[in-house]
RNA sequence: GCCCGGGUGGUGGAAUGGUAGACACGAAGGACUUAAAAUCCUUUGGCUUCACGGCUGUGCGGGUUCAAGUCCCGCUCCGGGUACCA
């Protein structure tokens, strides 16, 4: 009987919706499992054939677990706010949510074709209000919250308050924006407003001015890739670098914990890399120049090179600094002002983007206060206002960057390194020996470096700097708040509102603040946001906040509302999350290496110092699976006709590449008729075919997308070879974390090999095979180390080479005609991961009555897998010549005596002394000569 | 620039330091068939030989080892991430 997997998936399917058997419940007797995908935007083209690659695999592994016992977690849902259902919305007047809706049907619908075994009864979506309520509350939290650097967690802000009335702020190490000191007077005499605004400065959740790339035509922030030479890319109106009061959040406080937290995960080291990276912890020192003059400025600077301070001689201002007013002098004004205006309307990315040294003097000079020499001040937006203290003392001998600006400058260029030769550049390593620090001695005061290596002179310098009073030991980190505001409507809404300009958050009991119906999708007349055209967005006759939250908003804690999706008390309860804890195992792409998975690991900890939660990181396992890539097609057309060459003719003529639908070719052959019907102008199309008569086309491997013509839809695949050979050559493909291109034609092996498996079940007449005799050893063999190589395979996210696996059983079984229950029962069983349509109808086959999700996976016996003998390839210095075979527990001792005793051996030998033999049991024989 | 990955047949890819190319695709030849599809069998890294066989071979150059695709050093090319972070 044919393998009709239409009918055998259609019926599953079917069965497992109406037994409900992906739902799980709490069961203390059962261990658990939680496996997670990352869930995804439901966008309008819907899921192609990369999209599955992450689901199958977990999918795999949550069904292994399943099957060895485990009480498995493992959910489905949509990250369904987003950009591209609003400017849908822009360009349409189609709300968001209707946009969604359609898209999330659709996506399920490809979903369900596949076979996933989620529980389906839990899945939310990010733009629920019943989701989105738990959402607002976590912001709230954030807000009533401050960190304390002390104890390294969040705390109540009312704490803070407390201490406030009764110390003010002197003496506290607590995670904030700007620098200030006030005591318990100062604070009792500010008014509501003021002390809302020093609040501010610690809140985890807080208002502040930030930088962004303001569009005064468009109404709206844009972001970077938004933006090209100081104009929008939609309209080209003129963009500038405005501050703006954007909330945001303080991951930065978390910094230091969310790098030590990489220790303990099971992540790939690339990503944990990444991560530390963004972290970008640096430990450097804090040293305060102070400016010549009668009335000097105190200019504090931040340096990982304290090393070099005697080779400083010049120091440089970001623009935005705020010591630039403090220094420029009155006959340099007007050139600051110009170099100012200049650097204000380019954006970060243009400033990153063109690196041509640029600045200007300020006129005043400061003085080293370790070489007391004078230096001039320069201002240069290659210094970053937003890192350090957004001013630095230039080494130009040893910084690359300063390099660059003392020569264009021409500032003298002062080496400290024993050897380094800076006439051409700098030398930044942070190797080599110290010299060019002047004579003196440590009695004296004087900080001496010659001799000592740079990270011993590193340590020498911070000591120094710290004993003598100039500064302070100080750790930066890269890794900036996240600005959490977005003039946009297709979002969460905050749960804020302004009571005479100060903002307070909604009651708790009155969450969630419900998404508003407005006109248009566009900015107000007056320039708010969309928000700002919702009839009545008051909160006890108090305007609510006018911004929506960004898209991480949803995803930062997803994980958890999965635990415990319909509770309306709590995000999830203490016994859900006690059970269901933190994911075992998740599943995304790497992009999210810096965003989502930082974002939610901060979510976490912040929600775990609270006790909310009780584990403080949400992934203990990641996997990262690599990018399904197009196989795009090409055809070669002659320039200016209407002719097309074979690939293999192509050189001979003047021709031009053009991408041509993967769908109208085969094994690069393309169907030229459809060819011909594919778009009007080449339906008069002629070729010219090689010998056989067929055109072949050119190939190579790009971005899979509409615009190269090669993207494959998984519905297509499952209607031509159904849902298991799908979800097999998905992984076939090759190692699940690997980057690979999707080529449909390697499809039919693992077609073949359902096939070859199903006629072992039922013969070509369509009767049943199945029989209940007992297996042979050989048999047997087959199938245990089958099962060990399948176990070994899926704990190690190996399914390329199960796949493989599987082939060569299937195929020994077929040469030994065997369909004894015995051997194709568990067959089906380890199969069911992987193929669990073909597997259930197997079982079933079989006699079984329950579901093969939950038949105990098999347990390799090893007694089957004894070989009486080995094969022992002998080789002669490393180079085989030929086999022996030998009984296996033969002693090291005879297996040498029996090559050496060979006929062949001598041949080899031709003559030479044997100097050593080198047995390795049940390996190898090597013979040295 | 820096940080990660990775270079193995025509293609996707296998290989705890122990017979490189498993398993597939494709290709070639054959069987079955009126024919096609489907299925099955044989061959398939390169060079060489009538053949047995031999030589060579995992990006390049060195090294360690009885033995290297695998470990070490130096280079090179490709892919990804990140970037004036002082």
């Amino acid at each position: 009987m044919e393998y009709n997997f239409r009918d055998i998936e259609s019926r599953w399917q079917q069965r497992w919706r109406d037994d409900k058997t992906y739902r799980v419940r709490i069961d203390p007797d059962k261990p658990k499992y939680y496996v997670l995908d990352m869930f995804p935007y439901p966008s309008g083209a819907g899921l192609h054939v990369g999209h599955p690659l992450g689901y199958i695999a977990s999918d795999i592994y949550a069904r292994y677990k399943r099957q060895k016992g485990f009480n498995v977690l493992h959910p489905m849902g949509y990250d369904a706010y987003g950009l591209p259902a609003e400017q849908y919305a822009i360009q349409t007047g189609q709300h968001p949510a209707v946009t969604t809706d359609e898209n999330i049907r659709r996506y399920r619908q490809q979903l369900d074709k596949i076979g996933f075994s989620f529980d389906w009864d839990r899945e939310i979506r990010t733009s629920d209000a019943d989701y989105y309520k738990w959402t607002q509350w976590a912001f709230i939290r954030m807000f009533d919250s401050y960190y304390c650097n002390t104890t390294q967690q969040a705390r109540p802000i009312g704490e803070l308050i407390e201490c406030f009335e009764r110390q003010g702020n002197i003496g506290l190490d607590i995670a904030h924006t700007e620098e200030i000191e006030f005591d318990a007077e100062e604070w009792k005499l500010w008014d509501e407003r003021r002390r809302s605004e020093v609040l501010m400065n610690y809140r985890i959740a807080y208002l502040a001015e930030t930088a962004v790339n303001w569009c005064e035509k468009l109404g709206t922030v844009l972001a970077n890739d938004e933006v090209q030479d100081g104009v929008s890319i939609r309209g080209g109106y003129p963009v500038v670098q405005k501050m703006m009061k954007q909330w945001s959040l303080r991951v930065s406080a978390y910094a230091q914990r969310l790098l030590d937290g990489l220790d303990s995960l099971d992540w790939s080291q690339s990503i944990k890399e990444t991560q530390r990276n963004w972290i970008g912890r640096s430990e450097g020192a804090e040293m305060v120049f102070y400016t010549e003059g009668e009335d000097p400025v105190a200019i504090n600077i931040f340096t990982t090179r304290a090393d070099t301070v005697y080779g400083v001689t010049f120091m440089v201002l970001a623009p935005e600094s705020e010591y630039v007013s403090l220094v420029t002098t009155a006959d340099q004004k007007d050139e600051v002002d110009k170099y100012l205006e200049q650097t204000r309307k380019r954006t970060e990315r243009e400033r990153i983007a063109d690196r041509r040294v640029s600045g200007v003097f300020s006129g005043s000079y400061a003085v080293n206060p370790v070489s007391h020499c004078r230096i001039p001040i320069y201002i240069s937006d290659y210094v970053l206002a937003g890192y350090g203290t957004g001013a630095i003392m230039a080494v130009p001998a040893h910084d690359s960057r300063d390099y660059a600006f003392a020569r264009h400058f021409s500032l003298p260029i002062v080496p400290l390194v024993e050897g380094a030769d800076v006439s051409e550049e700098s030398f930044d390593a942070k190797e080599g020996t110290v010299i060019n620090s002047p004579a003196g001695t440590p009695a004296e005061g004087q900080l001496v470096l010659n001799g000592l290596s740079v990270s011993e002179a590193i340590e020498a310098a911070k000591k120094y700097i710290v004993a003598s009073g100039l500064g302070k030991v100080k750790v930066n980190y890269r890794l900036r708040d996240a600005i959490f505001s977005r003039q946009r409507y297709w979002g969460e809404p905050f749960p804020i509102y302004y009571k005479d300009g100060v903002p307070c958050t909604v009651d708790e009991k009155d969450l969630p603040v419900v998404l508003p119906e407005i006109d248009k999708f566009l900015p107000t007349d007056t320039g708010e946001p969309p928000l700002g055209r919702a009839a009545d967005w008051t909160y006890r006759g108090y305007p609510l906040e006018l911004s929506t939250m960004p898209g991480f908003a949803g995803s930062s804690a997803y994980y958890l509302r999965y635990e415990d999706p319909q509770n309306s008390d709590a995000l999830v309860s203490t016994e859900a999350n006690g059970y269901w804890r933190n994911v075992d195992l998740y599943l995304g792409g790497s992009e999210h290496a810096t965003g989502h998975l930082i974002y939610c690991r901060f979510w976490t900890k912040f929600l775990f110092d609270y006790g909310y939660i009780k584990d403080d990181e949400p992934f203990a396992k990641l996997i990262n699976q690599g990018m399904i890539q197009g196989r795009s097609n090409f055809v070669y057309r002659i320039k200016n006709t209407n002719t097309f060459v074979s690939y293999s003719k192509k050189e001979s003529y003047d021709t031009t590449e053009i991408h041509v639908d993967v769908n109208l070719v085969e094994n690069d052959i393309l169907d030229t008729d459809r060819f011909r019907r594919w778009q009007p102008e080449f339906a008069d199309a002629e070729f010219i075919v090689d010998a056989d008569g067929k055109y072949r086309c050119g190939w190579a491997v790009e971005k899979m997308s509409k615009s190269m013509y090669n993207v494959v839809n998984p519905d297509d695949i499952v209607e031509r070879y159904g849902a298991d050979t799908l979800r097999l050559y998905e992984m076939f493909l090759g190692p699940v974390e690997q980057s690979k291109p999707w080529d449909t034609k390697g499809i039919d092996g693992v077609h073949r090999f359902l096939k070859r498996l199903w006629a072992l079940v039922y013969d070509a007449q369509g009767n049943l095979l199945l029989d209940d005799r007992q297996p042979t050893e050989e048999e047997l063999k087959t199938l245990h180390k089958t099962i060990k190589k399948i176990t070994y395979d899926i704990e190690n996210f190996s399914f390329n080479t199960s796949v493989s696996a599987f082939m060569i059983c299937v195929n020994e079984l077929s040469t030994a005609k065997c369909s004894k229950k015995a051997i194709i029962e568990p067959l089906a069983v380890i199969l069911a991961p992987f193929a669990p349509h073909i597997a259930e109808e197997i079982y079933s086959l079989c006699g079984n009555s329950t579901t093969v999700c939950d038949a105990a996976f098999p347990e390799c016996d090893e007694r089957h897998l004894v070989e009486a003998t080995v094969k022992y390839p002998v080789s002669f210095n490393g180079k085989v010549r030929f086999t022996l075979d030998l009984p296996a527990d033969m002693s090291v001792e005879e297996v040498e005596k029996s090559a050496l005793a060979h006929d062949e051996t001598q041949k080899w030998l031709q003559g030479k002394a044997v100097r050593k033999v080198i047995v390795v049991p049940r390996k190898i024989v090597n013979i040295v000569m």
